[in-house]
DNA sequence: TCTGGGGTCCTAGGACCC
DNA sequence: TCTGGGGTCCTAGGACCC
């Protein structure tokens, strides 16, 4: 499940949530679709809002962004302002409500427009960001979930005042280095961070859970190049190449593993991913020649391929070292992206992920198309 | 109560180099 | 020949966020 209604929340239906546990719990509930495309299109036309304020907008997910308006004051007035006429035009171009929180840093921005949901807007001034925080408990720190919780309340800490009355050597003791300090620092109010409009990611990947575990090799190639398909594929949307290519592999008994192998060269190519992605795959002894025994292949529930260490993919394709000849996998993918913007997301697919339940694998990795 | 799918960042160990 | 320290890159796992 992708989301749930507030009145839903009351029952204690949460987002990512299954769906067959949310009707458990609210049996009354209305079960939409969900209708991404729209979701999309809202998210365009409500950062275009934003951006009519000031360019200085981070987006943070499709529906939530941090803008820096010191800048902005001058031609729209103070910040409270800046953030009311906002409310008011998603309100009146999308009929959506939205909160937001305006405070001197992002962190406690984040914090007041989270306690001001659903349609609120949270003033924080300078002067009184910390009568704000301190009674807060830990927890409404960003970046403090279910584990740094369980280690500070065993410090007996329970508000973000009580993490400022600590000794930032304690917290770093119980918490790690880098997430002592930082909580430690946001207690006093202090953050650094700026709104950095120009952040780009810093990988990309696709996953799939499976409705049931998968133990068929052929189930789990297919699933493997779908997967590399699509990572590739945003990829080259972004023009961007990666370098790090990392499988994930959850069992059925939820125990999760990664392996990562770094190539030589940033590839944007749907068959040089499925390629080292089927190594790694292998080597965990899933698919191909090392097998395990097939008593001892555990179930697979999830699996994940993921492209890291991303750099832009430029205007050179990829150097060709001595003896190498080009294998025209990169055409065969340029020549399906402009089948698929023509034709629509289904126009063209490798041959083995046509619909057929127990289809042959998908070739193996060598060799020209 | 058995847990989506997209991400970010941190830690820790090992390899390697200067 | 041995030793130390620092930096960088890579890999694996885990916490956290929406």
């Amino acid at each position: 499940m992708l989301s749930a209604t507030y009145e839903a929340r009351a029952y204690g239906v949460r987002s990512a949530m299954p769906m067959a546990r949310a009707r458990r719990l609210c049996p009354t509930a209305a079960v939409v679709a969900p209708d991404h495309a729209a979701y999309r299109a809202a998210s365009v036309a409500i950062m275009k809002i934003f951006r009519d304020v000031t360019p200085l907008v981070a987006p943070l997910s499709v529906d939530e962004a941090f803008l820096d308006v010191a800048g902005a004051r001058a031609l729209f007035g103070s910040a409270p302002r800046i953030a009311a006429d906002i409310r008011r035009r998603v309100a009146a171009e999308q009929d959506l409500t939205c909160s937001v929180g305006v405070a001197p840093s992002m962190f406690v921005a984040k914090i007041a427009s989270t306690r001001c949901k659903p349609d609120g807007l949270a003033v924080i001034a300078p002067d009184a960001v910390l009568a704000f925080l301190h009674p807060l408990p830990t927890g409404a720190l960003w970046g403090v979930g279910p584990r740094a919780e369980a280690a500070l309340t065993r410090l007996g800490l329970h508000t973000i005042g009580d993490i400022a009355d600590t000794p930032v050597d304690t917290l770093r003791r119980a918490l790690g280095d880098a997430v002592g300090t930082h909580l430690h620092r946001l207690s006093w109010g202090i953050d650094e961070r700026r709104v950095d409009p120009a952040t780009t990611e810093v990988t990309v990947g696709a996953e799939r859970t499976f409705a049931t575990d998968i133990t068929e090799p052929a189930a789990l190639a297919r699933e493997l190049l779908r997967l590399s398909g699509r990572v590739a594929g945003q990829l080259r949307l972004r023009h961007r190449r990666a370098r790090t290519i990392s499988v994930k592999v959850r069992y059925g008994d939820f125990r999760t593993v990664t392996r990562a192998r770094t190539l030589r060269d940033g590839t944007d190519v749907s068959q040089a991913i499925y390629a080292t992605a089927t190594d790694l795959v292998t080597d965990l002894g899933l698919l191909g020649a090392g097998r395990a025994a097939a008593a001892e292949v555990m179930a697979v529930r999830l699996l994940g391929v993921r492209a890291g260490n991303l750099v832009d993919a430029g205007g050179a394709s990829k150097q060709l070292r001595l003896g190498e000849r080009p294998d025209g996998w990169a055409e065969l993918d340029r020549v399906a992206d402009r089948a698929r913007e023509r034709f629509g997301a289904d126009a063209v697919g490798p041959a083995a992920l046509l619909d057929h339940p127990e289809g042959p694998p998908p070739a193996p990795p060598p060799g020209p198309p």
